[in-house]
DNA sequence: AATAATTATGTTACTGGTAACTTATTAATG
DNA sequence: CATTAATAAGTTACCAGTAACATAATTATT
């Protein structure tokens, strides 16, 4: 009844067993076909007697390459980023890259901490959700060398590339459209997140003064959630009653809104039109069905994964800024 | 404008600058305090000047710590884990350690690969959402003599350490809540998923079984999501039209069955009594409100991280099982 | 059978931080 | 001032793979 002191099984100690050069061991985990075939058996029944787990440390020390890619969300509560992180993986898992998540509660020096942790692990590329950054962040990138890609927006000069969608764009559309459709007193919601909420209230504000209208802006300190939008619809009603459309930053605050109107018997979208951002199945399944901008979410992912890992490979960046659109769904609730 | 083929800042490159060791560099960047003041300036201006970067791979090689936990979830679009997450955070966070998330989309061979994955990089502990895994997994386990813990059930015997509540009796509890009330004809919806989900199903079976009502299973192959809830009421209203109440695994689903209830004009409870698991902030706030058994699921996290990092730190397990109980909270949609 | 070609395996060196030890320098004490 | 104590810095070795090269064993070819 040992301790279990006993380390690990080593590339040696299987060479020991058979009574070969470590090298041999080595050249068998790589290709079995380089090494005879004689020597294949007994080294494969030495590992399933052992038990080995390869060891991926001597490699990154030597070679610096980790097979790994660190991919940061601001928060993983935040549902858009599931269908992100499915298109990375449709890419990374069958090139045999090991994606390591970590998340920074929109705080830019949060995000500094975990690059820097990341970076101590050799990860060959990053995937960032952000695109304002602090200064160290930008030079310990920089100085590390690490091929990076930021997602989600393409609004911002991106540090070396940028794949996502047009938010102040998307923004401005939804907004147009509720002029269209005739609602005068508009009101934006955003909330505590990122800069890419800043840019959905710069397009809103955008259409709202091309079309000569007011602005009614309403940010809270929080960060988004339901609970959150069906909290602030009280106050905005306070202040303004005669609001006639709620602009979401995205489609949690949306639904909160709408839960909240329920309650309180207000029409949608008679009394109040909302909309949201990205277009969750939540929304879409209830009635009134939200209106949404639709975004291409699993492309997203996709895209930055397979623009990433060509860069790993040395390929130099083509489109600097990758725009992969998006679309409104007007939904029932506008 | 050299390519960036330039390696990465190391200790002997800031030595090299200031005359002196790597050694002496390395005692400043674990405590200032051993060098010398002046020779402390000296290293200070010359790692702001090259921009270091802490290499993780020496140590994890030569001491095969890694500073690094693996928390493995099932899927990172369950609403369950982002509350656990907060926990171990929460945790580990001031410990200095780091979090390394992996998802396996409720496959145990992608458990396994992930694992490995995780161990090639030498993580110090692992939280596992899971309590069945391949044999493989547990082969792993041992001989890298890595602790583990294992959470959200507590009904399965443990490798090590399991953290959590008891599903069955949640469920058990809850089915019999639905019995006292009168219903009648009480069906159970599960997804394809994890093995809670079919303790959760014992439970209510075992409730039935004990009161004598006939148990009614419905069970999809698909991942539990909003959608798959409101397209399942349907199919089991075609083949069982007398159904008066729904015990659905997850809130996810239930949140789907209200929805579809909304949009057939069935009244919920009066006509269709529903369920959940988990108490999300969706159904707390929908009017009628989910009925659901709350779970600590922060505490969870927490508890889970503290016991993996004592073990980390050699301290022996002493409660193989830390059940931390569950609450039913009523709602309005029974 | 002799030589060339191929295949299989061994040797050496390297990666970068740090524990453990030794040596050098400075300060403290009788 | 000499001796001891404390402080500062240097030396060496090690961790586990594998690239690059060298050597040995086997097979193919003339």
């Amino acid at each position: 009844m040992s301790k279990n002191k006993a380390k690990r099984t080593t590339l040696q100690d299987i060479a020991d067993v058979v009574g070969m050069t470590k090298m041999t061991v080595s050249r068998y985990m790589k290709n079995p076909n380089l090494v005879k075939i004689s020597s294949r058996i007994e080294i494969e029944s030495a590992i399933s007697k052992l038990g080995y787990i390869p060891n991926r440390a001597p490699n990154i020390l030597s070679k610096g390459k980790s097979h790994a890619i660190g991919v940061l969300f601001p928060s993983i509560s935040n549902h858009v980023f599931d269908e992100v992180l499915r298109g990375i993986e449709s890419i990374t898992e069958p090139a045999g890259y090991q994606i390591m998540i970590a998340h920074y509660s929109y705080s830019k020096e949060l995000e500094e901490k975990r690059i820097g942790s990341l970076l101590g692990y050799h990860v060959d590329g990053l995937i960032l959700s952000e695109s304002v950054h602090t200064a160290n962040t930008l030079r310990m990138i920089s100085s590390s060398g690490v091929p990076v890609t930021e997602i989600m927006d393409t609004c911002t000069p991106p540090i070396q590339q940028a794949v996502g969608f047009n938010n102040m764009q998307a923004s401005q559309k939804m907004t147009e459209k509720l002029i269209q459709k005739g609602y005068k007193n508009i009101a934006y919601i955003g909330a505590k997140g990122d800069v890419r909420d800043i840019l959905r209230q710069r397009g809103y504000e955008a259409a709202i003064t091309e079309h000569g209208l007011k602005s009614l802006i309403f940010r809270s300190p929080d960060v988004s959630s339901i609970r959150l939008g069906s909290e602030i619809l009280d106050s905005i009603l306070r202040v303004h009653p005669k609001v006639d459309a709620a602009i979401c930053t995205n489609d949690d605050v949306a639904m909160g809104v709408l839960l909240s109107c329920k309650k309180k018997g207000i029409l949608v979208p008679d009394e109040l039109a909302v909309t949201g951002m990205h277009g969750h199945e939540m929304g879409q399944l209830y009635s009134p069905k939200l209106a949404s901008v639709i975004t291409p979410r699993f492309n997203i992912g996709k895209v930055a994964a397979e623009q990433l890992l060509s860069r790993i490979d040395g390929v130099q960046v083509i489109d600097a800024c990758i725009d992969l659109g998006f679309e409104i769904n007007d939904g029932e609730s506008i």
